[in-house]
DNA sequence: ATTGATTCCGTGTGCGCACACGGAACCTGT
DNA sequence: ACAGGTTCCGTGTGCGCACACGGAATCAAT
């Protein structure tokens, strides 16, 4: 019952109980009603339902998790993160912060870690996750076939599923998080064709171990070269891509050297994965720092260099909240019966020196 | 309890029976020394906190809401919004939408609006808070002499005060909410500068009434201007500042038209408040859409011409967060005895086209 | 009319915490 | 030694919800 008195909102909680009082029955009954359980005549049921309707009835959350009596666990399946590939570190600790807040909702989580190169260690975890038939899964579906037809077992089940850095598309999921990467490339290139000079070039820089390049990279460089192939062919840009090995020895310097001496008009570089300091540290190391640099995430390398102008402008996933919400999501479904929406996409926020220490992480 | 089994993290809750039983004493004594209340000899509680040290507890907070006998009663003190600046609307809006999550923690708030122009409706107001007792107060101190002499009366009568769109150095308050609007307007001078040519001109603009401007509009006109003067000498970039009362007939086109035709090398302009969609409606008139435009809050008019591309950049400083964090700071406080942070500032968020639609709000 | 099955509902218990009340033990003063 | 006061602590109750149990009423079959 929300009472507006002149410029007050106060609040007194409609209970079960007060439904009760007014429909001449137990609160044991109008319980039966809400959660459709037991029997209950027709007559009652009508009677407590249009009451409940009329009054602005919401279930204390803070009693329905107290009184709920079976914890309920869930499944998280992801892979671990390693050193060239430091991403998944972030998702869990996103992860790790949800459980601690969803503790109060008597639920839990059990992380199961699989090698992301790996489908034999992947299918092991699945088929572990199926076993212990959790209340709900949280998923990187990194080896789709797999994945799908893991969720067709959950189904049948009737475990919920969620997915984290999703590229499925028909499958049975409660609701999927993912990053938009080729937008988040399109929006670099906006950036970098908005400062740069007509005539110009660009470096599309993909720094990573030779046997493998992580499929938003990918994604990222796609889009960053379709804006400049679509929407700037006025400007006349020439954009050169360079993949470096930087577990090579004298890397990134030796490659980055040998381009700047064979194309001197380089005005811009973008960094498609985390490691846009390394290429910081070179251009200071050569006197280049007028060169627009664009890179992605604020790891504690980056922003020094973000801060001290080296790079320009960095772009921000909030991958932890990826996790984090993955897991809020479906535990809000469990707990609460909340139906999340289907896809939800990270953010991409630009960052730079002027607002870094205002953004909130 | 946290017990780490291979890749799983299980809960099991430690509850103050568990540390009771441990300690050979009743539920009773563990929470008289958890809240110091009451009387317990020393060497119980030695022997009490030492348990819960080691244990790892942290309290049920839904069943400590739950047990909670006192609703809590937060006074809300903000200014009505007004068809020239609506921009109180926006917090209010976070503010409703925290007084909903929190009615599970037996939390509500009252609202009193006053006249931004007028101090003795302020006076008013405060005058009603203190005699209404509150648990907590979320304050506008927009005249701040006053403000002062109310927080230092809150802080006699021990009630907790929560600072919102706060300038306030010196005060007692639990926390205070504030937006660096100079460096917001920093930030809006780099990325001007970063897209036009030297030798170019930039259009300060100033929408509004002729009676005031608001001070935190001011500010981001002084961060711009501060930019331009510091940081790009070698650009050689004049800065034209121009007042418009768009409440006059003929207005923005009229002073525009006159500005343009003076001043044919503009290259950009720079829109203080959250009018920017005026602008671009005018540009798109005159066919001047290369211009560049940068403005305010993510408005349903602004929105349309970000998305055409006639607005290039706006800064969302989530006006609507600064309201329900406020009230969820105070919320923590109250309820949880959560410490606050002392300063929290809005965040300064660069908008596009391309990332419009992955903004959280 | 009697018996058995089904429907319907009220009651009691518990979740983890907050806290008031009052009995037992101890201490101090006469 | 006794009385009064203080310290210390256990016990009971309640918050709003979830749900199991079992008694009463009703219905159907014989």
């Amino acid at each position: 019952m929300v009472l507006q008195v002149h410029h007050r909102i106060v609040t007194h909680r409609i209970r079960i109980k007060d439904i009760a009082l007014q429909a001449g029955v137990s609160t044991g009954t109008v319980d039966r009603v809400l959660h459709n359980r037991g029997e209950v005549s027709q007559a009652t049921r009508d009677k407590i339902l249009s009451l409940i309707q009329e009054s602005d009835y919401t279930p204390n959350l803070a009693a329905k998790s107290l009184a709920n009596r079976n914890p309920y666990r869930i499944a998280v399946l992801i892979p671990e993160g390693d050193v060239t590939n430091p991403y998944w570190k972030m998702p869990l600790r996103g992860i790790r912060r949800a459980a601690r807040e969803i503790r109060d909702y008597n639920t839990g989580i059990e992380i199961y870690r699989f090698d992301m190169d790996s489908r034999s260690s992947f299918q092991t975890r699945l088929t572990e996750v199926l076993k212990s038939n959790p209340a709900g899964v949280v998923l990187a579906p990194v080896f789709q076939d797999q994945a799908a037809e893991f969720l067709k077992q959950l189904n049948d089940k009737g475990i919920p599923c969620v997915l984290i850095d999703s590229r499925l598309r028909k499958s049975n999921y409660l609701s999927a998080f993912g990053q938009d990467a080729l937008k988040s490339g399109f929006l670099a290139a906006r950036l970098m064709c908005f400062g740069i000079r007509p005539g110009s070039s660009i470096l599309l820089l993909k720094l990573a171990r030779p046997d493998g390049i992580i499929h938003h990279l990918s994604r990222r460089a796609k889009g960053f070269s379709g804006y400049i192939g679509k929407c700037t062919p006025s400007k006349d840009i020439s954009i050169r891509t360079l993949t470096i090995d930087l577990t090579a020895p004298g890397e990134p310097a030796a490659s980055l050297d040998k381009a700047m001496a064979e194309q001197p008009d380089i005005a811009g570089i973008f960094v498609t994965s985390s490691r846009a300091s390394v290429v910081a540290e070179y251009m200071e190391s050569r006197n280049k720092s007028e060169i627009i640099l664009i890179g992605y995430d604020l790891t504690e390398a980056n922003r020094k260099y973000l801060k001290n102008g080296t790079i320009d402008f960095l772009i921000s996933q909030k991958p932890d909240d990826q996790g984090y919400n993955s897991i809020m999501t479906l535990c809000r479904y469990l707990v609460f019966k909340l139906l999340p929406v289907r896809i939800q996409y990270s953010p991409i926020d630009i960052i730079t020196k002027e607002n870094i220490d205002f953004y909130q992480t």
